[in-house]
DNA sequence: ACGGGGATCGGCT
DNA sequence: GCCGATCCCCGTA
């Protein structure tokens, strides 16, 4: 079907992941269902690094659930937890384990289908979590390994009008046992839709 | 408003 | 069998 032009390239994933994460923020992650373009923006992404990182799943080397971290840039890594599924990106290079995992979005388009899906909750929390944001946009185990630079059924592309200096924050990661003190939760500052309140920013 | 605990299930030891 | 990159419900204030 269609085929989105303005899907983020290789280039752009092809960087140091906590880099990726701070410059997602702002951007669109969209999603084509059922003819509809369900749209939301980035306001808070995790950073999981190839070295030194034991949160990262693939710290202990390639599993057949982690290897999508260790596809070319731009590469979904759809992983399970709970029960729920999580969506993260490839970055840095090919045959490096690192992503980012996506973590909330600000509901910009499609927030029927979404409620939907969301079972009829409040509108703030359609999007707010990793799994919350996969059930929403109906992303599940088939899209580990999908390609979102092709701009095709689910991809991120820029936003139609650039935000102006958006405010970001550094925090340490939602729910990791170890490694906890590192700062790679990077938030829109004030952003009423992140998955948990991040500090102030140091002025 | 906030925090504790249980549900839940795929992946790995 | 154990352990999460989670979510939701149900206590308390």
């Amino acid at each position: 079907m269609s085929t989105s032009e303005l899907a983020l390239p290789e280039a752009f994933y092809a960087r140091d992941p906590r880099t990726v994460a701070r410059d997602l923020l702002g951007m669109s992650l969209v999603r084509l269902l059922d003819g509809k373009r369900l749209t939301g923006t980035v306001v808070e992404a995790e950073a999981y690094l190839s070295e030194g990182d034991p949160a990262a799943h693939s710290h202990r080397g390639r599993t057949p659930r982690n290897g999508s971290m260790f596809e070319r840039p731009g590469t979904a890594y759809v992983y399970a937890i709970h029960g729920r599924w999580c969506l993260n990106v490839s970055t840095e290079a090919e045959g490096v384990a690192s992503a980012v995992l996506l973590r909330a979005l600000e509901p910009l388009s499609g927030l029927d289908a979404m409620r939907t899906r969301r079972g009829g909750r409040k509108d703030r929390d359609l999007l707010s979590g990793p799994a919350k944001l996969c059930e929403a946009l109906a992303v599940a185990r088939h899209f580990d390994g999908h390609d979102l630079t092709a701009g095709h059924t689910l991809w991120i592309e820029p936003p139609r009008t650039p935000p102006p200096d958006l405010e970001v924050v550094a925090c340490p990661r939602i729910g990791v046992t170890s490694a906890k003190d590192l700062p790679l939760r990077f938030c829109i500052a004030g952003s009423p839709w992140l998955s948990k309140p991040a500090p102030a920013p140091t002025a």
